[in-house]
Formats: C-alpha cells, sequence, structure tokens
DNA sequence: TTGAAAGCGCTAACAT
DNA sequence: ATGTTAGCGCTTTCAA
C-alpha cells in the first residue's frame, strides 16, 4: 500500500534498525549513512507509520480535551493555551462533548482503548468516584470546573472569590438589592454553586441576608436572561443591581431590560461572567470577570504531561488569578 | 502493564482469535462462549488495545477536522453536523490552525503517520496544487472555503449568489450608494473575493458600476468595522447601506456608526455575513446571510466517509442554500 | 465453532 | 556504527 521502514532500509541498502535510528534522531549513526538515507526518505516520500510507532512505544503523544461546546465560550484562549504547552512532543485534540453525559464517556474510550495518553476534562458531568477511578488508571485534568471530593489534578480560578468581588463592587457604589442570575441548582456545575456562595458572602458582609426572591435559576442560554429581567422587574422591590453567572445571560438581561426602557449602567448595573468577547462589543460594553484561559490551558496541560512521566502523579488544584472587568453595565 | 487480549483469552480458556471474535460480534462462535469471554472481559476491565487493531487493520476511523479558531464563528453547527454523521463509526478530533500554514501543515502530519484516516481543511492556507498533490495519497475535503483549481470534494455555499442577494436586498429598499467591507484583496480566501464579485453584479444589474471608493478593505478583526465607518463617514457622499463579508465586521460597523449618531436601519443600513448567534444578540440585531452549518458539516463528512471507502473518490463541490435572514440592522 | 500462526510497521535490546 | 531479531496487541487466513 504505503512505503513503509523496509523499503527505505532496501533503497538506502541498510537495516530497519538504522532508518528507524535515523528518523529518531540517534546519534549512534554516522553522518554520511543518515544523509544517504534521509535522502532516500525523501525520495520515496516516507512518512513513519505512527500506528507501528505508537503500539511498539505504548504511547500516542495526543491529549484528548473534551469540550461542551465550541460556541460563544472563552474557551478559545484556553486551547491557544493549551497547544503552546504541548508543542512540541504533544498534539491536543478537541471533541466537543455538548454537555452530553453518553458522548463524554464516549470519548473517554479514546483514552481506555490507548487512542489517546491523556486527557482534559473542561465541564465534565462525571461524579467524583467515576473520576477518581479514571484517574487511578489514566492520565486525567479537570478544567475550570472542579469536582468536589475528586482528587483529579484541576486548574481553575476561585469562583467563589471572584462573585464575591463582583458583587462588593455593586454593594460599594451603594446597590442594595442585588439580583442573581444562575444556573445554581438547576445543573450541577459547582461554579455556579461557588458563585452564589460569593454573592451572599458579599451581601453578608453589607448586612444584607440573601433572599431567594432576589434568585433567579435558569439554563445556560441567553434567552432565559429575558426571563430573568421580566421576572425580577415584576417585583415590588426590584434589585438594582443583577449578577449573572455568565456573559450570556447578561446579554439577555440587558437586552430585555433596554426593551424595556431600562437605562442599562445607571438605572440597574449588571455584571456577566467569563469575558467573553461578545461582552466588549456588546453595547453596552459589559462590566464582567475575566478568567486567565490562556494560562490555565497551559498550565492544565503542563500538569497533565508532568503526570504522564511521573509515576505519582499531582492531584491538587490550581487556582489563578481572576479579574473583575468593569465597563459601561455598571456605574 | 494492563490486561490485554492474551489474559482474557487466558482467563477464559479460550484462544485470543475466539476473543477476537467476540470483540468484533463475529457470529462465527457459540453463544456460551461469548458469553464467557464476556464475562471475563467485564471481570478483568479489558478494553481493546486500538493501537494493535489500527495497525492490524490500517486504519483508525478517526477524521481531523481542521478549524481556523474556535472563536465567534458559526463552525459550532457545522461541528454537530460532522459529529452527527460521523457517528457511530468515526470520530471527530478538531485541531486548530490559527490561520497559520506552518500549523496547518503540522497537523497534517496526523494524515501522512496514519494517525487518522481523513482531514477535513475548512479555510485552508495550503494552494491548489499542493491540495491536488495530498488529495492523490490521502482523503481530504474542503469545507466553506472552495479553492480555485482544487479537485478535492468541497462543500460549501455560493457566496457570490449570497452576496448578490444581499445587496439586491439594499438596492430594492432604493439605496445607491453601498460600502463594502471586505478582507478580499487582503488575503487569499475566495469566499471574499466571491462576495465582491457578487456585490459589483447586483450593483451593476441596478446600473451602478463598482467604485473602489466604496470598499473598505481590512482583517477580520471586528475592531477594523470601526476604521470602515470612519472611512466611510469622510466620504463626501458616504453610503446610505454597508455590506460586510462578517458578522463581527458588521458589529464593528455598527457600533461605530451608533457612537456617531447615526441611526442604524434607517439613516444607515448594515449587513452581515454567516449568522453567527452574536448578529441576533446584537442590539440592534444584525441583518446577515446564513449558512446551513449543520448541513455543511453533515454533508462534508459524508462525502469523506464515502471517499474512503470508495476507490474512486469524487471531487466535486457541493453547493447548499444560503439565506438573507433580514432583521433590524436593515429597513 | 475454534485454534494456530502470520504479520501489520515500528523500536530497542543485544550482538557484532 | 550497524545489523539481527523479538515483540508491542491485534485481526484474519487457514486448518481442523
Amino acid at each position: 500500500m504505503s512505503v513503509t521502514i523496509k523499503d527505505v532500509a532496501k533503497a538506502a541498502g541498510v537495516s530497519v534498525a538504522t532508518v528507524s535510528r535515523v528518523l529518531n534522531n540517534s546519534n549512534a549513526v554516522s553522518e554520511e549513512t543518515a544523509a544517504a538515507v534521509n535522502d532516500v526518505i525523501k525520495e520515496l516520500g516516507y512518512s513513519p507509520n505512527f500506528l507501528g510507532r505508537n503500539l511498539r512505544k505504548c504511547e500516542t503523544n495526543n491529549i484528548l480535551v473534551i469540550i461542551p461546546s465550541t460556541e460563544q465560550t472563552f474557551y478559545s484562549e484556553i486551547i491557544k493555551g493549551m497547544q503552546d504547552a504541548a508543542q512540541p512532543d504533544y498534539d491536543i485534540l478537541l471533541s466537543t462533548s455538548y454537555s452530553h453525559l453518553g458522548t463524554e464517556m464516549r470519548l473517554l474510550e479514546m483514552l481506555f482503548n490507548r487512542t489517546v495518553d491523556a486527557a482534559v476534562l473542561m465541564g465534565t458531568k462525571l461524579d467524583a468516584k467515576t473520576l477518581n477511578d479514571l484517574n487511578r488508571k489514566y492520565n486525567i485534568a479537570l478544567c475550570c470546573e472542579r469536582v468536589e471530593n475528586s482528587q483529579v489534578f484541576t486548574v481553575t480560578i476561585d469562583n467563589e472569590a471572584a462573585a464575591y468581588d463582583a458583587v462588593s463592587a455593586f454593594l460599594r457604589r451603594g446597590n442594595r438589592r442585588i439580583g442573581l442570575v444562575t444556573t445554581g441548582g438547576m445543573t450541577e456545575a459547582l461554579s455556579s454553586t461557588d458563585r452564589e456562595v460569593g454573592y451572599t458572602r458579599a451581601l453578608n458582609e453589607f448586612g444584607i441576608d440573601k433572599d431567594e426572591k432576589y434568585i433567579f435559576r435558569c439554563t445556560y442560554d441567553y434567552s432565559d436572561g429575558f426571563k430573568a429581567l421580566d421576572y425580577f422587574m415584576f417585583l415590588d422591590n426590584p434589585p438594582e443591581a443583577i449578577f449573572c453567572i455568565s456573559d450570556l445571560l447578561a446579554v439577555g438581561v440587558i437586552k430585555q431590560a433596554i426593551k424595556k426602557g431600562i437605562k442599562i449602567g445607571t438605572e440597574l448595573e449588571v455584571c456577566g461572567f467569563d469575558n467573553i468577547s461578545l461582552s466588549e462589543m456588546f453595547i453596552p460594553e459589559i462590566t464582567t470577570v475575566s478568567q486567565p484561559g490562556y494560562e490555565i490551558g497551559q498550565k492544565v496541560i503542563a500538569g497533565l504531561i508532568e503526570n504522564i512521566h511521573n509515576p505519582v502523579k499531582r492531584s491538587d488544584t490550581v487556582i489563578l488569578e481572576h479579574k473583575l472587568i468593569v465597563r459601561n453595565s455598571s456605574r
């Protein structure tokens, strides 16, 4: 079918071992021989078949990254960071799970059947026990979304502190009734729960009790922001500021508010989360919490590669710095 | 290291051949034996090592999809269509080239070294000759972006007609001075060139000559839309409508126009391209040309899989239907 | 219905 | 510095 190492060896008049050495830049081969072999390789248009190499070496140098979706996210920067950290030894292979447990499991098959050496799970739907079991046999890492009681190496931000910062800023500017638009309680995402805890802590510090009526629980869909705004404005004392656990929800809230004639920034402050590019493009530009995407990606792959090569694996959680970015949707 | 087919065979008291047959659902194995083997497989937690299987079968059932970026695109739908068309036989592996020729070539190595069975190139930077050479030896397909003189199987829309439709709509509503914001002339992307041809044809049909002063050539960066608007408004007779070859550029144009106090939709019409989710979220909602992403993805993978299995490959170009979506950024 | 054995393409231990 | 050879885990032909 295609040209193999044997063909090259024959054509170059050497053994396959020598060709292999040239291929792997072994120094135990004379310059002339190497040059001759390389000539033949070029001439024959030979590419080593990695299926053979991988089988023999029991490694693929591929890392699978399972992302929930490629749409409207800040994953782009993370992926860039991952690629840079992986090069030149590893390749990053992306696949989307659509936040679907079955799909995620199917993709993890690649780990079981040795198609990849390791996997990064972003926003996993797996539970702690399953993750810990996996972690024992394979090299995995969590990214952005931690899982309680899991001993899997994780890179994320301090979501509690980030929400605390965002809501504190609202409070310092004199707002007292702060709405929360979250997926917490609807999904199992711990980041949402953590952000709600941070929201509550900020309120408490200003002597305000968390009031469930100022919390709107919904999905990640941006149009749920419409419903949130409608709900809040229907209250006797509508919130003066709204903290959304995603930029997309913030867009929904703002859009609906503008439709209702509410002045964003003055009559109503809104803060999103993630600092996706849309938050800067939107009118008004949206105040948000920025996650250090590139660094997150870099760190998680660096740690994972470390784990691949070390018998004793790190299972800690790396917390990176978030940043509150104040724009026009707040005063 | 890990449990192999041999271990299973030994534990089940059968030959590896029998285990292999069970693994591949061969009917040439008795029900009792199959059940017994499956029990052992479960008990031992055995997963077949695909490196062995792939080497033996000379296939991986993986398809590589090279995308320029995961940010702010309509690729999300395309990828969904690809996954659905690939399942259950193939897995889609994504990788980002960042529109960088070197990176694209590096990723194509996976094709050469048999890590994947085929590759889809989106917005490739490769030239026709290179593509045709590749196409002879490997299974590849182009998606969204055609390449002149390439004989590679391609799925895309009719960009010329799409632009014609968008600009014609402007003209039918009485606009005569139509600006074009494009990357054409700056990059090699044929879609931009095609759209410019459609723009010109529409003008000509209304007895208007293309006037280079109404064309602003820039990069894909959304902030270039700012510059475009500034440039156009500086003209003696500014355009009454602006056609942008991407939604992102349209956002830039609109944002800057609003900043200048120009009423979008009435004083100035704007049309984007691609119908990314942002175009619907933005205020005003943006008129745009929608590409049938899901179907594009589906068709390209279906064609590619067809090619993998057929000795004689199709090398045609499939043109799918676009749709003009009129929203508030036009009258 | 089952088993024995060859071999996919490559690397690496060992020998020279 | 180079060659010989075993074998990675699997599928498949052939024989029984």
